[in-house]
RNA sequence: GCCCCCGUAGCUCAGCGGAUAAGAGCGAGGGACUUCUAAUCCCUAGGUCGCAGGUUCGAAUCCUGCCGGGGGCGCCA
């Protein structure tokens, strides 16, 4: 997106250019425009005098002064005024001419309108990686979160320019997938699974559907069980709308040696010893309280040689950045995995280890219960056969992935403005019956009017609900930097009562007897529509034409 | 023993790379419109931003300590 497409970036600009004709050049310092909470303070704020005053050896009030002076002549009619306020603060009242071409910028910009932001920090190629949960069992609640979440994350980032690939790791070997596989083998005989295997009903109906499962050897049926677990597993996020470019298999960082070219890499550098029969990796002198082991003195190696050997994978595929989504069980594991990046030659900074904290399903405030270890836990597809996938993915990603997250299965099954996804959805729906209701001619006589010639006075819901769609780019742009795709359910929530306050106020079709701009009601809806149409995407959530 | 997350209105939580005067939804109370989808909107009440220090012209936001809640780790995967 160029600045061209964006009506707040052009206002920054002319800010920035108001600046620099006070102080020259005004480098290193961040001229913000920030939304004040009460409409009396203006449309925008700015701090670019306090900002200012430090190197100009001024008042920061005679600053704001004269910067309001020079921004008036070059905004000229976008700007109706400019006030001093506090310690030397601007803020800014636009006119309506403002709003107008504004809102023409955002329809002219279209598809491309928020898209790109990325642009400026600079576009990277970012490797993600999500979910990655064990193929022993189906997805539960908690990979829930983490595979909309990751999923939410990469269309935002996608949106917002960067390259993408999303990325599943499988742990198809180990301790657990034994369990697993002995667990398949019992109750393929018509046996409990042992005491530490895995108890859920699924595995005897897994069992069941391979065939001869009871007399083949342990290998095979390891490879068989994982491969339908897997597909169980894919099929299920392909239902929540969740696809990777990739699943990478542990099995073949061991087949192929990478693990153990891997440590001989690691060896060379002088990151490796031997110590108790078993040899370590030196995670302790990059950052970690300890040093780690890979490969134990029974000869085995560790979970944690394999990732590493995986990561050395990633790191060769060159891209600018690596994520990793992980599970709140991984965060002690944060410090050796990074030192194990650095050992291996990534800079540091080019690896996220994000970590995803715990999901509680309750109904009407009360906990319902999730065993893993008793197979009795919620999974993935019963959490989306009761409350449907647009409001499981909305309420997954509400919180932001640091935090505990509560979801009220109870609310979120209700069809009610209470649902906030609901109350999106609607508004949007809403929209659609407008423009249905106003039929293609009217539409098509409205995108080809003068918005900026508009003659009638805006209404305040009508600013309010411009400068909302205004926000959208930023905010694209915030998610994304900050990996936080919860910011855009608040966008999206905030957008929809925008328009919920604009319709009550405003007729759209035939709003011209009523003093109203048919032609600016029609181009705003519209616009209004197609950007919760793409918040709601980024978010994986549907955009009905009608509910 | 070590580590992570949280503590903001009655409830659930945004905000937390500092900045004028703290936000939303639900719940409570009051009201509007009788429509282009009432699956709506507006107003009111309600907060020592856990506590105590510190940095700063300025802290819910950054730092330190403490208290309370949740969770994790310690050649498991």
């Amino acid at each position: 997106m160029t600045s061209l497409d964006d009506p707040m970036a052009e206002l920054r600009a002319a800010l920035a250019a108001a600046a620099a004709e006070l102080r020259g050049s005004p480098a290193g310092v961040e001229l913000r425009l920030d939304r004040p909470p009460r409409p009396e303070f203006g449309d925008f704020s700015t701090n670019a005098p306090l900002q200012l005053a430090a190197g100009l050896d001024a008042q920061p009030r005679a600053v704001a002064d004269r910067l309001g002076e020079l921004l008036g002549r070059v905004l000229g009619p976008d700007l109706d005024r400019a006030e001093v306020a506090g310690p030397g603060f601007l803020n800014l009242f636009l006119s309506d001419r403002f709003w107008r071409s504004s809102l023409a910028t955002v329809i002219a910009a279209g598809e491309r309108f928020g898209a790109g932001a990325a642009a400026t920090p600079g576009t990277e190629r970012i490797l993600v990686e999500f979910v990655s949960a064990n193929p022993t069992g189906p997805i539960t609640v908690a990979a829930a979160r983490h595979a909309a979440y990751g999923d939410s994350l990469c269309r935002i980032l996608a949106f917002a320019g960067h390259a993408v690939e999303r990325e599943y790791y499988v742990n198809d070997t180990g301790a657990q997938i034994r369990r697993f596989a002995e667990s398949l083998a019992a109750r393929a005989r018509g046996e409990e699974p042992p005491e530490d295997g895995y108890r859920g009903t699924y595995v005897a109906e897994l069992a069941a559907g391979i065939p001869g499962a009871a007399d083949l050897p342990l290998d095979a049926l390891t490879a068989r069980g994982v491969q339908l677990m897997l597909a169980g597993v894919a099929a299920t996020l392909e239902r929540f709308r969740v696809s990777f470019d990739r699943f990478f298999f542990e099995r073949s960082l061991h087949s192929e040696g990478a693990i153990r070219r891997t440590l001989a890499l690691l060896d060379e550098r002088g990151h490796v010893y031997a110590s108790e029969g078993a040899t370590w990796l030196r995670t302790s002198a990059l950052g970690d309280d300890k040093d780690r082991v890979l490969r134990r003195s029974s000869g085995e190696l560790t979970y944690f040689a394999a990732d590493v050997a995986y990561h050395e994978e990633k790191l060769r595929r060159g891209p600018d950045r690596a994520i990793d989504v992980l599970g709140a069980d991984h965060h002690g594991y944060v410090a050796r995995m990074k030192a194990a990046w650095v050992a291996l030659g990534g800079e540091p900074d080019r690896l996220e280890l994000l970590i995803m904290q715990l999901v509680n399903l309750t109904e009407g405030g009360r906990r319902v219960q999730m065993s893993k270890r008793e197979g009795e836990f919620v999974t993935l597809d019963e959490l989306i056969d009761d409350i449907g996938v647009d409001a499981a993915r909305w309420f997954l990603l509400q919180r932001s992935h640091d935090t505990t997250l509560d979801l009220d299965l109870a609310l979120a099954r209700e069809q009610s403005p209470d649902n906030p996804v609901y109350y999106v959805q609607y508004a949007h729906a809403r929209i659609a019956a407008i423009r249905r209701r106003a039929g293609e001619q009217r539409i098509a006589a409205a995108g080809a009017a003068d918005l900026v010639a508009g003659e009638t006075s805006l209404h305040p819901s009508e600013r309010a609900l411009v400068r909302r769609l205004l926000d959208f780019p930023s905010e694209v742009a915030t998610c994304a930097t900050r990996r936080a795709p919860h910011r855009l359910t608040a966008y999206a929530l905030e957008l929809a009562q925008g328009f919920s306050a604009f319709y009550r106020d405003c007729r759209v079709v035939g709003a011209g007897e009523e003093g109203g701009d048919e032609a600016f009601r029609l181009v705003l809806s519209g616009a209004c529509q197609a950007t919760l149409a793409r918040a709601l995407d980024l978010l994986g959530v549907e955009a009905p034409e009608s509910m």
